[in-house]
DNA sequence: CATAATTTTGCCAACGATGGCAAAAATGTT
DNA sequence: AACATTTTTGCCATCGTTGGCAAAATTATG
C-alpha cells in the first residue's frame, strides 16, 4: 500500500507538503501542488483513513443497527436511503443486524464504539418502543421506526394517524360511506394509530363509526393473507356490506383481492380496496394495481442520517425530537 | 474516550502490560491480569480499532457493494447473510449501494480502499457478467450473483440449470406431461439456464420438447404479472393445454394465479403452478401457497464472506472458482 | 541593494495501540 | 547463600497522517 511518504519522495517534497495538498491547504505553490497531484495520480495513492482518524478524530463512520427485520422490502429501502444520505456526506455505513438478541446488540454497539463511529442509527422492523438503556450516552443516536421509552433520543417515525386518515379520506372522497377496516390486533403504534386516523376521518366526514365494519387479525401473523381473506369475506357477506375496505397493510390486500373475487365482485367497481406500506412487488403487480398509502422507508433512512449529521454541526444540543414522517397516497386503480 | 494509557495509570502498570492483557498474551501474572481486567471493566475501556489497525495492519473491515438492487427481498437477505457471516468472524461490513453509475462505483471502491478493507464483496441484482477491470487487483474480491468476463475472480452464483431442472422434474414426478414455461426473453444466465434445465428434465423423462408450450415475456418488465397473465391465459386456451406451468419467477405467478382463476380452473387440481426465487411475502401468502424453487440468497451472502475469509488464511493463492449454489425446492401447495 | 514582509516549505511531535528487546522480579538448583 | 533460569514487566520505536512552529525562499518596499 503506497503511503504519503512515498508520494513525497517521488515528488521531491516533504510529506507535510503532500498533506497540505491533500487537505487543500492554501499554503502551497501552484506548481508544487500540480507536481504532487501528478505523483498521487501516478502512484494511485489513497490516504489511509485510519491514520487520518488518529490525528483528526474524525472517523467518517456511522453505525447502522437493525433488529430482526422483515422479509419485506421495508428494511432494504431504509438501508439504501440511509446509505445514500451517508454517501452524500462522504460517510461510510456499517451494518449490523442484531436479531432480537439483546446480547448481540450490546456487542454490536461495543464493536461500533471500537471503530469510533460518529453516530448510531437504530432501526426496527415494526413501529415500537425501545429501552433507552440499551443505547450509549456518549454517541449520538437516532431511532428509526421506534422511540425511546423516556423520549430522550431523536426518533423518526411514520405518521400512522395521518396515514390512516389519508387512506380513509381517499375512500370517503370517492363517495364510500360504509368502509370496512381490517386491522391487526396488536397494541402497537401502527394498528392503534391507523385506527385512530380511520375514526378521525369518519368523524370529519360526518359518518358514524360502526364497529360491525371492523375486523381484527390476531397474532401470529404467519398467514396474514388467508386470515384477511376470511375477514373480508365475512365483511362482504354482511346484510349491509361495505363498499370499500381499508387493509392494515399491502400483504393483507392479497387476501382481500381473493375474497372479493370469491364473492364475485369487481375491484374497484363493486368494492374499493386500499392498503398501507406500498410494497412495490405486491402493490404494482396486483390486478388491478393497488392504491395504497406509502410507508416512506427510503425517506426515513435518508432523514435519519441527515438528522444525525446536523446534530454534529449544531453546537447547541437541541432537545430530542420525534420526527413524524408523512405517509403519502400512491393512487393506482383499486379505488 | 478512555485510552489504554488511562487504564494503565489506574491499574498502576505500564501500557505494555495492558496491551498484553488485551491480546491474551501469556506473559502476564494472573494477579496483574485480574487487576487490569477490573479497571478495563470499571472504565468501560474499548480498544481503538483504528489505532490497533495502525500497528497490526488488520482492519477487520469488509466492503459490500451492490449495484442497483431490486425492490424484492433478494437484496436484503443477501446482505443479512453476509453480515451474519462477518459477525461470526468479528468483522464489520461496510455497505455501499452504487446504483448503475460506474463512476460512483469507482469512488466507492476508492473509499473502501482508504478505509483499508480486507476484501470486497460485489453483489448484483440479477445474474450477469461484469467487467474485471472495474475491480482492484490488490484487494481480494468475491462476486455474488455475477461473474467476471475473464473468470479471474471468485464468484458465487445460483445453479440456474439445476433449479430449472428441479422445478420441471417436480412437475414431471407428479405425472404432468404437458408443462408450460413462461420465461423472460432476456439473454441472461437466469432465463437461459432455467430454460436449459427445463429441457434437460423433459429429455431425462422422455418427454419431447414442444415449443408451443413456451411463452416469453419481453423487456421492459414493469408489469410482469400482467404480461404473465396474458401468457398463461393463452397457454390455457390452447387445444391441448398444459396441466402445469413453470414461471420464471414468483412475481409472475401472481399473474398466473389470476389467469388460472379467470379460466375457471383450480390450483393445483386442474393446473399446477411452480415459481422460482421463493420471495416469502408472495409465495407463502398466495392462495394456495406457492411451491417454488428457492434462490438461496442468505446462503449466497453467507458463503461469500466465508470464501473471502478463507482466502486470507490460505497462503497458496488458489485459482478463482465459480461456486454454484444449489437452489432447493420449497414445497407448498400449488403443485 | 539591503531589509522587511510574505509566501512556501520542512522538521518534529502527536494520535492509540502493539512488538522487540532488555531489565527487574520471582523461582529453581546446587 | 550464590548463581542460573524462568517469568513478568517496562521502555522505546513504529504504523500513516496532520498541526504547530520555525526555517527557507520569494516578493515587496524604501
Amino acid at each position: 500500500m503506497v503511503t504519503i511518504k512515498e508520494v513525497a519522495q517521488h515528488a521531491g517534497v516533504s510529506i507535510r507538503t503532500v498533506s497540505r495538498v491533500l487537505n487543500d491547504n492554501p499554503h502551497v505553490a501552484a506548481k508544487t501542488r500540480e507536481k504532487v497531484l501528478k505523483v498521487i495520480d501516478d502512484l494511485e495513492f489513497r490516504p489511509n483513513a485510519a491514520a487520518r482518524y488518529m490525528r483528526t478524530g474524525q472517523s467518517q463512520l456511522i453505525g447502522f443497527l437493525t433488529d430482526e427485520m422483515a422479509q419485506n422490502a421495508f428494511s432494504y429501502d431504509l438501508i439504501v436511503g440511509a446509505q445514500q444520505a451517508a454517501w452524500e456526506h462522504e460517510k461510510l455505513l456499517f451494518l449490523i443486524n442484531t436479531g432480537s438478541d439483546s446480547e448481540v446488540e450490546t456487542r454490536a454497539i461495543n464493536m461500533m464504539r471500537e471503530h469510533q463511529v460518529e453516530g448510531i442509527i437504530y432501526a426496527t422492523m415494526y413501529h415500537r418502543e425501545v429501552k433507552r438503556s440499551q443505547f450509549p450516552e456518549d454517541i449520538p443516536t437516532i431511532l428509526v421506526n421506534c422511540f425511546a421509552d423516556d423520549r430522550s433520543l431523536h426518533s423518526i417515525v411514520p405518521d400512522e394517524v395521518g396515514g390512516g386518515f389519508l387512506a380513509t379520506e381517499t375512500l370517503l372522497k370517492q363517495g364510500h360511506h360504509r368502509i370496512g377496516f381490517v386491522n391487526i390486533a396488536a397494541q402497537e403504534p401502527a394498528p392503534l394509530g391507523r385506527m385512530k386516523g380511520y375514526r378521525q376521518a369518519l368523524e370529519q366526514y360526518g359518518i358514524p363509526y360502526d364497529e360491525a365494519l371492523l375486523r381484527l387479525v390476531e397474532d401470529p401473523f404467519e398467514n396474514l393473507a388467508t386470515s384477511t381473506y376470511d375477514c373480508v369475506l365475512s365483511l362482504l357477506q354482511m346484510d349491509n356490506p361495505p363498499t370499500a375496505i381499508f387493509c392494515f397493510n399491502d400483504l393483507m390486500t392479497l387476501g382481500a383481492y381473493d375474497a372479493v373475487r370469491k364473492a364475485n365482485l369487481r375491484i374497484p367497481e363493486d368494492v374499493a380496496i386500499i392498503g398501507f406500506d406500498n410494497v412495490e412487488v405486491l402493490a404494482a403487480q396486483l390486478h388491478p394495481p393497488l392504491t395504497t398509502v406509502e410507508l416512506p422507508t427510503f425517506e426515513m433512512g435518508h432523514q435519519a442520517i441527515q438528522l444525525l449529521l446536523s446534530l454534529e454541526d449544531d453546537t447547541n444540543s437541541q432537545q430530542p425530537v420525534q420526527h413524524t414522517i408523512t405517509c403519502p397516497l400512491i393512487a393506482r386503480r383499486s379505488v
